[in-house]
DNA sequence: CCAACTTTGTGCGATATACGAACAAAAGTC
DNA sequence: GACTTTTGTTCGTATATCGCACAAAGTTGG
């Protein structure tokens, strides 16, 4: 690519729109400088212009995202026809086994949840359509890691803030990679409470016909109701049925 | 806002994300030119700009959006607090009734979801997060538009595309108009199949401490289910304790 | 209440980008 | 296969944007 077929103001704009996260549901225009580390006029610049699309607010002081950006990633979600297939399916299984169940895709070293379908909240983490978890400690992202290249999983694991959310989390590359391939080797992975206390998740990949993983399902339960133990017995038979299904539908 | 403070290139690359929709989920540089009326050498550029930070993918001949796109609109719902305040009481909700419970906003002539516990499935339409619906004939949008100064209502009216989904739905103006009024004094909005067949629902607005609406609340059924008129005596209770209870929450 | 500091707004020269036209390459059409 | 139409790409130039430097406004601390 040619440097003059790339346009940074618009790279700059989206940058400015990734500064906001939970911790900054406002920023003013110093804080949305330091955040992306480009130029305060810039930023200013951006941001007026978000405002005046109707993208942020601005109080003369804060800067803030209104609804209207959701229709960016609603743009992916509806022209995508993959959550919309798996949704269906997502609800069957969810309510076969009683639990939750969702499907994700892989993003750098997060998992992205395209699709849910949620039985009763057992969890603290409120997940929806859109929500990233790292994929090292969650039972689909290490699917999606156990079926890249070793180098690949390596790097992206390099990339990771590998940090123990729990007693149980495991954090050291190696037992990681040592993990993905038992999960290669046995086609699901289970996570028993190393993402959250108290919540077991299983989880398969979802491939097309030729193979290609394209996303990940799983199913979670809280480990007072379902040991770990318990988690393949009850639900793997469910997920492998709904992969079967949906692999004939994928092309 | 003087002309230089808005960055032309950076709306212009929102324009074509918001090219991409359920019909069209992968664009030629061509298409995409004829959706957004840029020139063909500027989309271009955009989507090239795109393709180059990960948000598409380009395949030499079509562009996709990836899902890291849904990162923009992420941004929105984890900085917002008003989602996560409410799915709590959304889930809740949706258990004591045994129906799907959302909340939504404005935007422009739709509403947008921001939270949603859903039941199992009665809808064809598959909603989530990020899903719109356009205003005038959704229960949670007839309380939004109740709640605006009627000269704006009749605004957004006039820019929706008023088209009968069903033989019940209400498309003349006027009529919409005395229903908002309706909706206003009685303090909540119900929709009987004109939406779509076969389902019902009913919402109320959710107010801040200072009286002004925030967002929408609704529990939706099948019609099958719970006629119309029993929707009131069997969800109002229950919608209006949840509207006090988060009252006392927003600020 | 003022001085020091931080944050925000603005003018300007240098640079990057958009436009429209022109051309090349495909894709239809007959 | 020749013709027409559509699409993608390149180029020169007019214009918009960037980042810097400075001014203005707002905060903080004594």
């Amino acid at each position: 690519m040619r440097e003059t077929d790339f346009v940074s103001g618009f790279a700059r704009g989206l940058t400015v729109i990734e500064a906001f996260d939970e911790t900054r549901p406002k920023l003013s225009i110093a804080e949305a400088s330091k955040i992306t580390g480009l130029d305060r006029a810039t930023v200013r610049r951006s941001l007026l212009t978000l405002s005046e699309l109707g993208y942020a607010d601005y109080d003369g002081k804060f800067f803030a995202l209104t609804p209207k950006i959701l229709r960016l990633g609603h743009a992916y979600l509806s022209a995508t026809p993959l959550p919309t297939i798996i949704q269906p399916y997502l609800d069957q299984l969810s309510e076969r086994a009683g639990q939750s169940a969702s499907a994700s895709v892989l993003d750098g070293t997060e998992i992205i949840y395209i699709a849910r379908a949620s039985q009763k909240r057992v969890m603290s983490i409120n997940l929806t359509t859109g929500s990233r978890l790292p994929a090292y400690c969650a039972s689909m992202g290490r699917v999606w890691l156990a079926a890249l290249p070793e180098h690949e999983a390596r790097d992206i694991l390099s990339r990771s803030n590998l940090k123990a959310n729990t007693p149980y989390t495991k954090i050291d590359p190696e037992d990681l990679i040592a993990e993905f391939r038992r999960v290669r080797d046995q086609g699901y992975a289970l996570i028993d409470q190393e993402l959250e206390l108290g919540l077991c998740s299983i989880a398969v990949p979802l491939e097309n016909d030729r193979g290609r993983i394209v996303a990940a399902l799983n199913i979670g339960a809280p480990a007072a109701h379902v040991a770990a133990a318990e988690m393949v017995a009850r639900y793997l038979p469910l997920l492998k049925e709904t992969q079967g299904a949906l692999r004939v539908v994928l092309r």
